[in-house]
DNA sequence: GGGTCACGGGTACTGCGTACCATGACGGCA
DNA sequence: TGCCGTCATGGTACGCAGTACCCGTGACCC
């Protein structure tokens, strides 16, 4: 074995280590050193594979960012709900080249050639579930402190994560029908990037006198929400 | 003294000493137990006023989000790509306003007198890849019936992200003129939100014999528009 | 055999953020 | 006047991300 490759195995062992916790018991509560662990290598190990945490589930930010872009940038202006699905899912796939490692990327190149036109209708409808997982990242996250360029690229970069993560474990050939797996992993991908914690905390703006209105609907909402 | 302004006090002297800091060091450079230290304070008294450093410069920032949403939930579901480009600009605006307030307030007070490290490359070019991206996101949903709730995370999403890229850009400053460079952030953040040019592309059903008349108008719309 | 080099492991450190507990000031109350 | 509840505050300890530094090992070359 070369040099190259034994690094090679080493990172894919930690990926494979990291999303086995992520889907065990979501992204904040998995360590690095967890993840290290089941990897079976030392934590500097890990730093030394990928620059941080979030480098596992978003490596090469800046070129998958770059290439989304690109893609996105092809779409004429006034397209539809659809061309621009169809945009962001060519765009997620094209960044899968850049993901998926060798042997990954030969069974995806594989499966797709044959269902991607399926994959595509599919990926119409569950653009809006990516839509959810974006807010419940968001709810969990933005103004809590997590680092702006998280917060930052969340949007480009989470639909392709998202991606990247229910083709990976969709590619791993699971037996049974393909749609289900499929929504076996949406909500794999939810439930990992479900907040910590649920907030109590509600935000009214009070403009108008509608606003008053909607505030009492907040208080009976609130207070059904805090009854036990 | 009553104890609401008495926090208030603590937490303008928590701003005065963060901000002092951030001129003297940068922001990276200074820790949240420097910032308590000068202040008087202790650290869980900063921790009580602030969710986390972040939030000294980025207050009240679930407000402000409420606010972008409730901007833009008025937009009504088929509204037209002036009217959600005019919204979008204005929620932009809303909360570019809100911030630099802050940011001016602060600017007055404490000039940025030493050069920090520059502003790197990749956050520059980042800038315009969440630029397409999100101008993508709302030309993709322009009149398909989505949500408001949907525009307005894809825009919190955009603002969040402009708004911190401003404010990372003021505080790690470029060499030369703090001020002049906060415009020209500024100035970026308000180009990445200025109104997508008009589109030349129009999307034509033809279903009832109605539609071919409707064709023509368009035909006509359309060689109008590409009038000089 | 010895030197080099890439790689992995170990250790200690900084800093953010959280949890928990003690304290002291303030105000109500008998 | 003294007791007591409340609350802002402070101190301490902890978990975790990320960094810096040093050391061991094995492959390879001269």
């Amino acid at each position: 074995m070369t040099q190259s490759t034994a690094r090679e195995s080493t990172r894919e062992r930690l990926v494979a280590a990291a999303y086995d916790l992520f889907d065990e018991r979501g992204y904040d509560a998995t360590t690095v050193d967890a993840v290290a662990e089941r990897a079976g290598v030392g934590r500097t190990t890990f730093f030394r594979a990928f620059r941080s945490k979030d480098d596992v589930v978003l490596p090469d930010h800046d070129a998958v960012l770059a290439r989304v872009g690109a893609r996105l940038d092809a779409v004429p202006s006034g397209a539809g709900a659809t061309a621009v699905a169809t945009a962001a899912s060519e765009a997620a796939h094209l960044v899968l080249d850049h993901y998926l490692t060798e042997g990954d990327r030969a069974r995806a190149r594989y499966r797709l050639t044959r269902t991607v036109p399926s994959l595509r209708q599919r990926e119409v409808a569950g653009l809006q579930a990516y839509q959810r997982v974006f807010r419940e990242f968001f709810r969990g996250r933005v103004g809590d402190g997590e680092s702006g360029e998280v917060r930052a690229e969340v949007l480009a970069a989470g639909v392709v994560t998202a991606h990247n993560h229910v083709l990976r474990r969709w590619l791993r050939a699971e037996p049974g029908d393909p749609v289900a797996a499929l929504d076996r992993a949406l909500a794999d991908v939810l439930r990992m990037f479900a907040p910590p914690r649920p907030s109590r905390t509600r935000v009214v703006v009070l403009e108008t006198p509608d606003d008053v209105d909607d505030l009492e609907e907040v208080v009976r909402s609130v207070r059904s929400a805090l009854e036990p």
